[in-house]
DNA sequence: ACAGTAGGCTAACAACGTTAGCCACGCAAC
DNA sequence: GTTGCGTGGCTAACGTTGTTAGCCTACTGT
């Protein structure tokens, strides 16, 4: 859970050479997509041969773990934002739905596969995944919650609504009947 | 929308061949899983050449879409069925979970990445999304519904909640607030 | 002065999807 | 009956992928 502010959170810290080989990675990944994040043409972005990645990461894992590393941190940030403001469900989900509309390759490759959890920094998943938590107050209504916006996210992201289909007003229902189901849990105040 | 009857449902005709190599695709798929699924190994299993399947499908792509689109009428198939019970929507997510847990790498084949429209039978997408927007009623609940158990089951086959999580009760949760909204939603009878 | 490490390199391997081009069989038409 | 052609197999090969082995160079600490 962890304090809310941002720099409570444990980053892996890492060599200048190799946080440069994240960030080229990242922009391969963003700007061309998952096919083009390959171990040469990383190289080639940073002006090297393949076989030297190794030297930094001991395989492409390693070096996508670093990104998804970065995407817990900086999806973590923007929810813990949002949670500032009234209307909590709703803009914690708002925030969410940004965060992977605005970095579809990077939202899809965190978020999707089996995942080593020893190899990512200690707390940073619970920490990155506490809003929704804060947000309904029930532990199990929480995963629910995170369910329906991320398979809301990846359903968009995948275009596998109909065409034409109005996802404002489908967020919307579902916002809708998960504030009801939050309040409801919680019959005292707010 | 068409009738609820399983065998409205359009399947692609395939010669005796092209049926069999869907038949072993499907079972490596998943019997070892998605990346045991090669040209090569699916040949081998056949007692052919990899480049024999040529002859029946253009592309390793064509071979998935096929499962994809059996993948597709069977869960529709267990959905429609669902709808028969009473408890309509506690029976048909239970069903679209079940279905996803017993074919995990065919339920992730079908229901992520891109899908080509154009390839699968007319309609058949829609009819197999059909139940959730009968039990829903209203269209936009109806994907927010389904939205919810995609991401439930996504989360749930690629271990995402944080261990020892009771995922019948967030199952339970997220069901009891859509249908609660579900039932706001239709104010007259049932 | 010397040793060790960090970080580059080339060559190579296995596995992947895929294509080109060849060949054998069976069936229909003349 | 021979011809012709489509069907469905084959081998060889190509380009791409992640990855390893092994080598070399330069800097750094003792």
């Amino acid at each position: 859970m962890k304090a809310i502010t941002v720099d409570s959170v444990v980053r892996t810290t890492r060599s200048p050479r190799a946080t440069q080989i994240v960030e080229i990675a990242r922009e391969l990944l963003e700007r061309e997509g998952p096919g083009s994040l390959t171990m040469r043409a990383l190289a080639e972005r940073l002006g090297i041969r393949a076989p030297s990645i190794y030297k930094h990461f001991r395989n492409k894992e390693a070096v996508e773990l670093a990104l998804i590393e970065s995407a817990l941190i900086e999806v973590g940030e923007v929810m813990y934002a949002a949670l500032a403001e009234p209307e909590r469900i709703t803009s914690l989900l708002a925030a969410y739905r940004a965060y992977g509309l605005e970095h579809p390759n990077l939202y899809r490759l965190s978020t999707t596969g089996a995942l080593d959890r020893r190899s990512l920094p200690k707390g940073l998943e619970e920490w990155s995944g506490a809003p929704f938590f804060i947000a309904a107050k029930e532990p199990h209504l929480a995963q629910a919650l995170w369910s329906f916006a991320h398979g809301m996210v990846m359903l968009e992201l995948d275009q596998r609504y109909p065409p034409g289909s109005e996802l404002d007003k489908t967020w919307r229902e579902g916002i809708k009947a998960f504030s009801a189901a939050v309040h409801q849990e919680v019959p005292a105040h707010e």
